[in-house]
RNA sequence: GCCGCGUUCGUCUAGUGGCCUAGGACACCUCCCUCUCACGGAGGAGAUCACGGGUUCAAAUCCCGUACGCGGUACCA
């Protein structure tokens, strides 16, 4: 069976590149019937962030990227938080010292960084120079005895080749002469990402190691360890990185990256996965489908289709699929369209525009496009309706493009008042009767359609964009149109 | 510096030696619809497939090199 893990490190709230990884594992362990662990890899404490675990959790929960292990569910080979774990790695790794395969080292940072600074003036690579391998047994005893601060190291393996064959980059090899000997355990007692997620990998049983580019070049030193402790070694895929414009990696300076950014500024969950899905991915072939749902991601998600470039993350497709999604989701619903409107946007409306129902209900449908694409825009494209009184732009209602000038405008809108004053009630229900209506008086005034229709509509709105003017008398009935009309003629 | 990975329209991408005078989507432009905006519809522009060599009858696709970008080189993950 196959077992993927998202290790999130809880230094921050959880970014899209993070959701992304999460989704890639995700995506295979359910199309595998597998499972997805979520495991919390808080072995630093000096980066950690309050409430970030929370903060991954959520926005986990609310993308339905849901896991079948976890920190916050339990599950098998649990605690799946690092710190609650560190028995476990003391154990482990004390194995390793057994072995041989493992060291203490006393050394300070001090006579570390000095190392380093010589090997670089000499163009050498930095490397430790296992200046405490050569202690005896008696003096590694006498300073651990005396609470000498230290670490553990791996002793890495030299003249090895260490390849493997990563399911997205095909066969990577490193030469482990090359390779430092890591620090396994911290003078604090805690783990270093290497040995924790090695061991609690293996111990969790995963079987894919689907993470992000930035982990390639560690890959090496978990494998020397997964041998070291004669352990199975897992499946590995890198995914490319998420980039800035500038295709410099994703960076807070230049845009939202916490997916609960996004989630704030309204996106639809469906829209972020299918967006953050396809940056990096898509099931190739003929296919020219763009938007995918989660059930469909799951069928047709495969690491092969995986590229191997990093991916620009660009807002404007983002907000397309949105856009698609949100028509998707409007259309889904059940009901009547006016009761689905009014639903979606319920939370934006303001209470006293709640007393005339059916005006609401007039108005809200002649800017459904508009709502539906972005409900938090609902006011803003309602509020003409609501307003006491007009007030009318003359520099606006005069349009040279539309070959309206004031005296123009002022007639215009007095024979409207007049025929729609002579129309029944009923006619205002029926907005083919208005456009009969009017259209008539064009041909009778014998003037263009917008020589008559731009003055009413900027009357009937005081602004410059707006729903159309037959929508807008439908809209508003006969009573508050004509108080428009009239008015605004006035004010002319 | 060293090691590794990458490179197809502005962006996301299709493409696994002949179907490619390189296809789709977003964004952009034009036109249609039209009383404005949006929606919708029809078109258009946009990529010498990073560059240079090879291999081959044939290369975006295979090989080598170069450039550029990115990642790593921590008692961070």
């Amino acid at each position: 069976m196959i077992v993927t893990r998202f290790p999130p490190s809880p230094t921050g709230y959880l970014h899209v590149g993070g959701l992304r990884t999460a989704l890639y594992n995700y995506l295979l362990a359910r199309q595998q019937k597998g499972r997805f662990i979520l495991r919390i890899e808080d072995t630093d404490r000096a980066r950690y962030v309050e409430g970030a675990v929370e903060n991954i959790i959520e926005t986990l929960n609310w993308a339905s990227i849901d896991h079948d292990e976890g920190p916050d569910i339990g599950g098998p080979n649990g605690p799946y938080t690092q710190s609650e774990r560190l028995k476990i790695y003391k154990e482990k790794v004390q194995f390793l010292v057994e072995q041989g395969e493992a060291y203490h080292c006393f050394c300070t940072a001090e006579r570390l960084t000095e190392m380093r600074e010589r090997q670089q003036a000499h163009k050498e690579a930095p490397k430790y120079d296992r200046h405490c391998l050569r202690l005896a047994a008696e003096e590694v005893a006498k300073k651990l005895n005396a609470g000498e601060p230290s670490v553990i190291r791996h002793k890495v393996p030299g003249g090895k080749k260490v390849s493997w064959k990563d399911l997205v980059r095909d066969e990577v090899s490193f030469d482990s002469d090359l390779i430092d000997d890591q620090v396994l355990m911290k003078s604090d007692g805690y783990p270093t990402y290497h040995l924790a997620n090695v061991i609690d990998d293996h111990s969790m049983e995963v079987t894919h190691v689907i993470r992000g580019e930035e982990w390639l070049s560690s890959t090496p030193k978990h494998i020397l360890l997964y041998e070291a402790f004669g352990w199975e070694i897992p499946q590995f895929a890198h995914l490319p990185l998420l980039l800035n414009k500038d295709r410099s990696k994703l960076s807070k300076r230049q845009g939202d990256v916490a997916a609960d950014d996004y989630r704030k500024k309204g996106y639809l969950p469906e829209a972020l996965i299918n967006f953050i899905a396809l940056l990096g991915w898509h099931p190739g072939g003929d296919e020219t489908q763009e938007i995918f749902s989660m059930e469909e991601l799951i069928e047709k998600f495969s690491l092969e289709k995986v590229h191997k470039g990093g991916a620009v993350f660009d807002l404007e497709k983002l907000d397309w699929i949105n856009w698609q999604w949100r028509r998707r989701k409007f259309d889904e619903l059940p009901g009547e369209y006016e009761d689905k409107l009014l639903n979606l946007v319920e939370n934006e409306i303001p209470a006293n525009w709640r007393d005339d129902a059916e005006l609401l209900k007039r108005c809200l449908k002649t800017v459904a496009e508009k709502v539906i694409k972005e409900p938090s825009t609902t006011v803003e494209n309602l509020s003409f309706y609501f307003k006491e009184k007009v007030t009318i732009d003359a520099q606006l209602i005069a349009n040279e493009k539309m070959k309206v000038d004031l005296p123009l405008a002022k007639n215009s809108l007095e024979k409207a008042f007049e025929a729609l004053s002579a129309a029944p009630e009923s006619s205002f229900d029926d907005e083919e009767a208005l456009k009969t209506l009017l259209l008539e008086l064009v041909e009778k005034l014998g003037i263009k359609n917008g020589q008559l229709l731009w003055p009413m509509r900027v009357a009937l709105t005081g602004e410059q964009f707006s729903p159309g003017v037959f929508e807008l008398l439908w809209a508003l009935g006969k009573e508050r149109s004509l108080e428009r009309l009239k008015s605004a003629a006035e004010s002319l």
